[in-house]
RNA sequence: GGUCGCAUAGUUCAGCUGGUUAGAACAUUCGGUUCACAUCCGAAAGGUCACAGGUUCGAGUCCUGUUGCGACCA
């Protein structure tokens, strides 16, 4: 394609998909060497990602928009780095949400329950919708540029991971890390379900704190005692007072009176209850409480279960049953009243246990689950951090993740749903159980043919806690299996740091034996521009989806990945994402100048032109650049890496080398020749550096830059590049070979003058398009600028014939407006334009500055400075305070 | 209550193992139809780096404390 085809603006809407199916019709995102086929290299070292698979009712928000920018920028830097690199997509079949969506269907479209059609209709209405909209987030994810490798796509519910999860159970099961029985769980009786501790969240409410009187039997005395649910008083199984109390001493080892019921329990003494708490007496209900649970195995006390599922009382509630858990407590209450036992309510914020999903009041109850006992696996997790097999970054999160682990609870990981992967557990009349991998005829233990599987399932994140080996053919020792396992990083949000990544570690350490990862990488959540969190009802969610349409991917990319830090929460504004895509458009057009630059040469020329000051300093720029970012990308410094690519493109190469290389391409020849040369080779570097970053644009334009030059006499610059942007090497750092110190230092003053003269012209307001004379006086560095001269007055906008640059000049040319650079004077006939007592306050001003550096340094070096710090340090400082000095002397000079 | 994090320009954020008088983007002001780009170019203004101590030749960066905000766990 030539240049009159390239448009004038980055068009990413005709460019993203084309690109995208261009990758995978490719087969680049396939690892680079398979185990599965012949020509397998078992000592290529892969470099393995699984993804944080997205719940597959999903639709794309921001914080999967997050993870796949930083996934897909470690993927694509690995790849381009030769690793052989696979990145494993999938979803997970999220046992609550899925259900719950499948259930509203139903009820919306056929006004049916999913009792009503029964368990195995149910569960096949599911897999049809999962069949039908399951791949709409994955999509969703491919437009995000992933580079995964579709074909090794997996879904927790598919054939080879519920395997996975069934030997897993049945493992646990055998070693005896797996057990059922009746404990305190949190019950979420909407859902009507168990749900895991972590499922639970807390929030701040007020509520309200009911006094009442415990009735001493045969007595008028009585204990009083504050509770936030009065209708748990139906569980009541003691009331507790500290040992302590002298106001209650008296009472303990006496019965109280269980109101309205009239049971008879003890008093008991417990240091648990807090004597300034309330009314410093406890009332207590092993049942519906995980402290009075405590307290009641401490003291051997029956546990009264007085809620059902629904979280209706049951038969131990006397007349109150069959109320709902809130009817009940009002019914109770004035029941109380009547009968004189209310003392007093307050007001009173408490923390309330609330459902994760829907929000609603959770219920601690006692049921029959089953349990993992996780403390032989967390110990495992833990020393695989503390011995440093498993690195997480950012560091403070290991503290983070001990400290969970170290009071960590058995997991209940039954859920009373139908969605998901069901226990393998099988009963017969007798109860005996059959744990089994295959699905039995007959119990285990007595033969009987009659037997019933579990009807409960697993939670989803038991099989999502196998998704590293899991999704790579685990318990099979598959070929991927073998090459591909350990994964490498594992890169997920901090939130889910509990919910998945520990789960992952405890296990991978478990069933394999091995870490599931060396590296987890979490990032922050994505907030609103002012630092909010997202939500509908605020309505300031952003849709990358929309944002996609409107600026492009890339854009979208890249405002999520720069500027953002490891672990920290990031802030996105529409106005970030904006400014991004005119990157992508400033690359494009750079580009497409630097391929008008290629198509322009048309001669070969045996040898090229010299490497001017500005071929030098550009080239040095970029092999620092590189260097930079390669200790960025090890360091996980992402946002950083991005943050320099973006300034050199824009700052050092177009607005600094192109505005220069313009001079080279116009003289034609050899000239010419070098600047388009390094034109090319420094953008394609530019481009290789940027393309984790922004894949699409990137390998659009890289893909013109290739054909350009391939057509060109310079096409020896592209001889062994590959197809595609995509699988092209890497930049290396090179090590520093010498000269770029002093070509930087000398390329920075032609900055500092152009700036300088550019500033005054704009202070001045000298119209832009008039060129002006210029005298220069340069003592030392008069023939750097002699021969730096067109640059300089072509990008200061000076007339060249009439610029006089000489070591000294003989005579101060009169009415003209000085300028000193360093040891530079500039002299620019301005003078009928300005005013001179303007001239000497401005002159003023710079030697006011230039003196407070003089002194500064000269205290500086005056001080323990001198002795104390590195030599090169301080011999920078007195070249520093000498420049000074010698600017300080030429602008006195001036003001005489 | 425990643990952790954050506090830098009007706004949103960078600032790696302490070493130029602290940077960027957006917003603001001034000036621009220079043949890659107005999704642009040139220039300017804007910060006692929350506060108080300490370590050090040297602190935005390390330590201690205070205040404010946030998160997680109980």
């Amino acid at each position: 394609m030539t240049k009159q085809e390239l448009p004038k603006a980055y068009d990413f809407k005709s460019t993203e998909q084309r690109i995208y199916a261009m990758w995978e019709a490719g087969g680049f995102f396939k690892p680079q060497n398979d185990p599965n086929k012949p020509n397998f290299d078992p000592n290529v070292k892969p470099f393995v990602l699984t993804i944080p698979p997205p719940n597959v009712t999903g639709e794309l928000h921001i914080g999967h928009a997050m993870f796949v920018s930083v996934e897909d920028l470690m993927v694509r830097y690995h790849r381009m780095k030769g690793f052989s690199t696979l990145w494993v997509p999938g979803t997970d079949h999220a046992g609550i949400a899925t259900q719950l969506m499948e259930e509203r269907d139903l009820l919306r479209t056929e006004e049916v329950t999913r009792e009503e059609i029964g368990r195995e209709e149910f569960i096949k209405r599911t897999w049809e919708w999962k069949h039908k909209y399951g791949g709409m987030i994955t999509n969703q994810i491919r437009r995000l540029g992933a580079s995964c490798d579709w074909d090794r796509e997996r879904f927790t519910l598919d054939e080879g991971l519920s395997r996975a999860v069934r030997e897993a159970f049945v493992r646990l099961y055998e070693k005896g890390l797996i057990y059922r029985g009746p404990r305190l769980i949190n019950w979420s009786p909407g859902l009507k379900t168990a749900v895991s501790d972590l499922e639970v969240e807390y929030s701040d409410e007020e509520a309200k704190l009911y006094y009442f009187k415990y009735v001493l039997k045969d007595s008028e005395e009585f204990i009083p005692v504050a509770t936030i649910r009065p209708e748990t008083i139906l569980g009541d199984t003691a009331v507790a007072v500290h040992p302590e109390d002298e106001r209650f001493k008296k009472f303990i080892g006496k019965t109280a009176i269980v109101p309205m019921l009239g049971r008879e329990i003890p008093v008991i003494a417990d240091e648990y209850v807090s004597m300034e708490f309330g009314t410093g007496a406890l009332k207590i209900t092993p049942g519906h409480d995980p402290n009075d649970y405590a307290i009641a195995q401490r003291h051997n006390l029956p546990i009264i279960s007085m809620l059902d599922k629904e979280a209706k009382v049951n038969e131990n509630g006397g007349k109150y049953q069959g109320q709902d858990r809130f009817e009940a407590r009002k019914q109770l209450w004035a029941d109380m009243k009547e009968a004189g036992l209310v003392i007093k309510e307050e007001k009173y914020m408490t923390t309330i246990p609330r459902s994760q999903r829907g929000g609603e009041i959770v219920e601690p109850m006692i049921s029959e689950q089953w349990f993992v006992t996780i403390e032989p696996l967390a110990k495992a997790g833990l020393d695989a951090v503390r011995d440093g097999r498993i690195k997480i970054v950012p560091e403070r999160f290991e503290k983070t993740y001990y400290n969970w682990l170290e009071n960590i609870k058995d997991w209940c990981i039954s859920r009373q749903l139908w969605w998901g992967h069901r226990i393998p557990v099988w009963y017969c009349p007798d109860h005996h159980m059959t744990v089994a991998r295959e699905d039995p005829t007959q119990c285990a233990t007595c033969g009987s043919k009659d037997i019933r599987q579990d009807d409960d399932v697993l939670d989803t994140w038991f099989s999502s806690g196998l998704w590293p080996f899991s999704t790579l053919g685990w318990p099979d020792e598959t070929p991927d299996y073998k090459y591909f396992y350990p994964t490498s990083y594992m890169e997920t949000g901090y939130d889910i740091l509990f919910f998945w990544v520990a789960r992952m570690i405890m296990s991978g350490l478990e069933y394999t034996g091995q870490v599931p990862f060396h590296t987890v990488y979490l990032h922050g959540l994505v907030r609103d521009e002012h630092g909010h969190k997202m939500s509908k009802t605020k309505g300031n969610v952003i849709d990358p989806l929309i944002v996609m349409d409107e600026f492009g991917t890339d854009a979208l990319r890249f405002t999520l990945l720069v500027g953002s830090t490891p672990g920290n929460d990031t802030n996105v504004g529409l106005k970030k994402v904006e400014a991004n895509r005119n990157f992508a458009n400033k690359l494009w057009n750079a580009g497409r100048f630097v391929i008008n630059a290629i198509d322009a040469q048309k001669e070969e020329h045996l040898e090229l032109g010299e490497y001017t000051l500005a071929d030098s300093w550009i080239w040095a720029r970029l092999q620092q650049l590189v260097r930079d970012v390669e200790r960025q990308f090890q360091n996980f410094q992402y946002g950083q890496a991005g943050q320099q690519i973006y300034d050199f493109i824009w700052s050092d190469f177009a607005d600094w080398y192109v505005e220069i290389a313009k001079q080279g391409l116009n003289e034609g020849g050899i000239r010419a020749a070098r600047a388009a040369d390094t034109l090319a080779r420094v953008f394609d570097t530019s481009l290789r550096l940027l393309h984790p970053f922004t894949p699409f644009v990137t390998e659009e334009i890289w893909g013109h830059l290739h054909s350009a030059l391939r057509e060109s006499p310079l096409n020896a610059i592209c001889i062994d590049w590959p197809d595609a942007l995509i699988v092209a090497k890497f930049p290396e750092p090179r090590d520093v070979e010498g000269w770029e110190e002093e070509k930087i230092a000398d390329f920075a003053l032609i900055q500092e003058i152009v700036r300088s003269i550019r500033n005054l012209r704009a202070e001045k307001n000298v119209a832009p398009g008039k060129k002006i004379a210029a005298s220069i006086s340069a003592g030392a560095r008069t023939d750097l600028l002699k021969e730096q001269a067109q640059v300089i007055a072509s990008l200061a906008g000076l007339d060249h014939s009439s610029l006089v640059i000489d070591e000294s000049l003989p005579d101060k040319p009169n009415d003209a407006v000085a300028l000193i650079v360093g040891s530079v004077e500039i002299y620019l006939p301005l003078a009928g334009m300005v005013d001179l007592a303007n001239e000497k306050v401005r002159l003023e001003k710079e030697l006011k500055e230039a003196e407070s550096h003089i002194q500064r340094l000269e205290t500086l070096l005056g001080s323990d400075f001198a002795n104390k710090a590195p030599a090169a340090l301080v011999a920078k400082e007195k070249d520093k305070l000498a420049a000074y000095k010698d600017t300080a002397e030429k602008i006195k000079a001036q003001l005489k």
